[in-house]
DNA sequence: GTACAGATTGAG
DNA sequence: TCAATCTGTACT
């Protein structure tokens, strides 16, 4: 099987672009011995600083969300709510806060962004992680294509606080053969 | 120092 | 429909 490391020049293009063809690429998460991986089938893209849903909206800077701000291909993760994590990859240049989260794997143990993190046994200790780089956490083409008529975009999820302009942006992509993986969608 | 909302989830 | 659970941020 064909498998191809992501590389740099891959995250550093524009984060609408990545955010679509992040559709169909597998993530793999090195434990141990062990290899964890899926297909990423649910993305949303955030371009702050004018994206009043992204952390760094107006270009705010503070400890939490720093990683953003980092050239594409890094890792951005946070926790929600007090109990979930949010994995992000940062896109396009330094300095630059825009980002995608990654919100689904096609698994069920994997079907959100909070169980996909749980999933990948994910947590702060991959603050700022290089996908470029590491051992432990990476992406892959295995040269699966995505036509554009397989995606569908959306409108994003949870993010109603930022107002009816930016909340109808349908910066939320998923793949249209997993679609029956979501209950509310 | 205190108050409060949140890029979610799973149970009821 | 709603609680769990805790960090960052904006106050005093």
């Amino acid at each position: 099987m064909k498998s191809e490391r992501l590389k740099r020049s891959f995250y550093t293009r524009s984060t609408l672009k990545v955010a679509k063809e992040l559709l169909g690429k597998y993530i793999i998460r090195k434990v141990g011995n062990k290899k964890i991986s899926g297909k990423i089938v649910e993305t949303e893209a955030y371009i702050g600083p004018k994206d009043k849903a992204s952390h760094a909206f107006l270009g705010k800077i503070t400890p939490r969300n720093k990683a953003e701000y980092l050239i594409g291909g890094h890792i951005y993760i946070y926790l929600v709510y007090g109990m979930h994590w949010q994995l992000n990859i940062t896109t396009y240049k330094a300095e630059k806060p825009e980002c995608v989260l990654i919100r689904a794997l096609d698994l069920k143990e994997a079907s959100g962004p909070g169980k996909l993190c749980k999933y990948l046994k994910l947590d702060k200790s991959f603050y700022g992680e290089d996908l470029a780089k590491s051992k432990i956490i990476w992406l892959e083409d295995r040269g699966e294509k995505v036509r554009p008529s397989q995606i569908i975009a959306t409108k994003r999820i949870g993010i109603d606080y930022a107002g009816p302009y930016w909340a109808s942006k349908k910066w939320r992509f998923l793949l249209k053969a997993f679609k029956k993986i979501w209950p509310n969608t």
